[in-house]
DNA sequence: TGTAAAATCGTCCGAAAGTATGAGGGAAAA
DNA sequence: TTTTCCCTCATACTTTCGGACGATTTTACA
């Protein structure tokens, strides 16, 4: 629209350049008679490769497959580890833990607290923390936090 | 070697065959002459069409531009344990978390209570209580064990 | 220069965690 | 059969942790 209304606006302005435009051409074209007639081989030489230069690229552009750069962009994506986590016997019977204390030691691991543990485990909140001391003495730790840290290094738990 | 016996056998037919195709070929070319200079014009027009189509053919070759096309390739990494640890610097940014709090946050889960981080750091215990409660609420953890385990899942610790 | 975020320190209190000690029961090994 | 683990539970006590305030000081940035 915006290109329209600029049309009409200056409608008298443009044909008046346009007249102009179209005079000036004529006359160089007048000129331009002369030179052609007396170089015509050349021009026509001239014309001649031009065109069939357009023509080669044309061909060229039409017939072969289009130039296609592949760029491959690796994008990193992080996939959640547990691959093959084996557990460490020799390290569990070498500190002596029972069964049970894996099973409290593993709960304590994924965050529980000692109650959370004892009702996972059917037991009394004691119960899980006698299991809990015995494992840090047996782990030589003194806080569950860095008995986790000890089990991990040593493969008891993932 | 078998070329070469053929070639040794037949000799003197091959000579007297190769003669008779360049005399034969000689007389053809005498002939066109004569048509070259008929049309020498066309000819050479022709021959400018030629090589100016094989310039354009060549210049498009050339000077377009490949298309680059990005492929973009979904690399995955599987997190081994024993392999570099990758710090997740946007899962950080998302949630929030200062600087002080992620170093808090490492020496937690290396197994130090919140004393031995405060003489770690050389702060007050206070310091690292407060650093602690905003860590649980960031991480939307209760525990300082379950702020381990989840940082631990988003690559915020080793 | 003002403001927002981060870091620092404090207190109070209840809830967990950890320590120490004792004790009963069951299963397997000596 | 006795002994030895292991699992269980309990009580009492201490320490640490975590929640819920508040407050001051740096630091970074617009």
């Amino acid at each position: 629209m915006t290109t329209r209304n600029l049309f009409t606006k200056h409608k008298s302005t443009l044909l008046y350049g346009l007249g102009l435009a179209v005079l000036l051409f004529l006359l160089r074209w007048l000129e331009l008679r002369f030179v052609i007639f007396d170089h015509a081989f050349e021009i026509y030489i001239g014309v001649i490769a031009i065109i069939f230069t357009g023509l080669g690229i044309w061909l060229a552009l039409k017939l072969t497959k289009p130039k296609i750069e592949r760029v491959v962009v690796e994008k990193e994506i992080y996939i959640e580890k547990n691959s093959a986590f084996v557990f460490n016997e020799a390290e569990m019977l070498r500190l002596g833990l029972s069964k049970r204390e894996l099973e409290v030691l593993q709960l304590m691991a994924e965050g529980l607290s000692n109650g959370e543990i004892a009702d996972r485990l059917f037991v009394s909140l004691s119960t899980i923390k006698t299991h809990a001391a015995n494992l840090f003495i047996k782990l030589d730790a003194s806080r569950r936090t860095q008995a986790i840290e000890k089990a991990k290094r040593l493969m008891l738990i993932p």
